[in-house]
DNA sequence: TCTGGGGTCCTAGGACCC
DNA sequence: TCTGGGGTCCTAGGACCC
């Protein structure tokens, strides 16, 4: 048996994390069904909080406090949609600097107890146990504390023999939880929960294996490797049932990798037309590829393809790319390549969405060290 | 009350090269 | 006469995650 399953993983999400901070800030709101989301300052002209009801734009639900989440309102959803459930909710737009402020409090403070982190976005990491003498659960309380401490929130944690497993288990016992799962407890605890709880498996793959009559994860581990690999081909048929079993020799990965790409976009207002709000549109164009050209030079990074995405009135996403020779950072540059990509459009329908990326990416250093190469292929002294 | 923004990874076809 | 494979890069789309 394949000895890295004697680890020890813990996987900790921040429960609630975004409508947590808030409530730090805005003590009186404790108790409300409050619901974290849009984009612009949520608040109403006599300066009291906004309510839901009192919303209209495009926006959609960030975070909901546990109140909120009992109105049936969720993550993702259009904040329309949530306002006819839960019109009495408030509405603050997302401060994310606080929520990086308090990311950074509490993973130092889970550094204090193990250095042996992975980042997995601003509220949720994983930790690696393995070695740690203490016994699992006083380890997780002790975490716990830890962050309550640093922090003055409260966080879920899930201990088991690998980061699948973790991830499901973290999130057995909400909010304020502590669950420690082993290998033996998979078929009672693991396998009656619904398939798309494996992180992996979305709306897509969910609703396929439910035509395929697969609703638990225990129908999914019930079927042969050889089955899933002919209806979801090798590689996610093979993780698929690995999943289901509960196997993941997956490492926590500690050192911060570097970015692939880097990119910018905007929904509208309202659908904007390419000839009759061209100017308006041109300007937004621009924006994004300035926005895009800074966050490259503060990341110290530099990218050869540069590509747009567009969404359309109805819906429907394109994407077109473009390489250049030389990588870049420079806002002009990016703006003529992105422009390249836009002639490749069609540009009858309306658009509800204007994206620039920059992929390809090099790092400053490599991008100089590359640099005086360019001169021994310059011709341009031999004529 | 239609559905944000910033990412990652995977697949697949075609070009091009050896 | 017609037929190789393998490798890499580029592009486009899709699924998924937080």
């Amino acid at each position: 048996m394949d000895h890295s399953e004697d680890r020890r993983i813990a996987h900790l999400d921040m429960d609630a994390f975004f409508a947590s901070v808030e409530l730090l800030q805005h003590p009186q709101l404790r108790g409300q069904a409050l619901v974290i989301g849009g984009r612009r300052a949520a608040r109403s002209s006599t300066g009291d909080y906004l309510r839901l009801r009192d919303y209209s734009g495009r926006g959609v639900v960030t975070t909901a406090t546990y109140e909120a989440r009992e109105l049936g309102v969720r993550s993702g959803m259009g904040l329309m949609k949530a306002a006819q459930l839960a019109p009495d909710a408030i509405l603050l737009p997302p401060n994310f600097d606080a929520y990086r402020d308090y990311s950074q409090r509490f993973k130092s403070a889970v550094s204090t107890i193990s250095t042996q982190i992975e980042d997995l976005g601003i509220d949720e990491i994983y930790i690696d146990l393995t070695g740690l003498p203490e016994e699992s659960v006083a380890l997780g309380q002790r975490i716990k504390a830890a962050v309550t401490d640093a922090t003055g929130l409260t966080a879920s944690i899930g201990i088991s023999p690998n980061k699948q497993l973790a991830k499901l288990c973290s999130d057995l016992d909400k909010p304020d939880g502590l669950t420690v799962l082993q290998r033996c407890d998979i078929p009672s605890r693991i396998w009656p929960l619904p398939v798309g709880k494996i992180n992996g498996i979305g709306p897509r793959t969910t609703a396929r294996l439910q035509q395929l009559g697969v609703h638990s994860i225990g129908d999914l581990a019930a079927f042969t490797p050889a089955w899933l690999i002919e209806q979801f081909g090798a590689s996610f048929g093979h993780f698929l049932h690995r999943a289901a079993h509960g196997i993941d020799d997956r490492p926590v990965v500690t050192k911060r990798r570097a970015p692939k790409s880097v990119s910018r976009e905007t929904t509208f207002e309202r659908d904007l037309h390419a000839r009759h709000d061209r100017a308006e549109l041109a300007q937004i164009f621009t924006s994004l590829c300035e926005r895009v050209a800074d966050d490259l030079r503060r990341k110290g990074v530099r990218g050869r393809t540069i590509g747009i995405k567009l969404r359309y009135a109805d819906f429907s996403t394109l994407t077109r790319d473009h390489s250049i020779d030389q990588p870049t950072r420079d806002p002009q540059r990016i703006r003529r390549a992105a422009g390249e990509c836009l002639k490749r459009v069609p540009l009858e329908q309306r658009l509800r969405l204007l994206g620039v990326r920059v992929s390809g990416l090099i790092s400053e250093e490599q991008a100089a060290a590359a640099e005086p190469l360019q001169l021994e292929f310059d011709w341009t002294g031999c004529t």
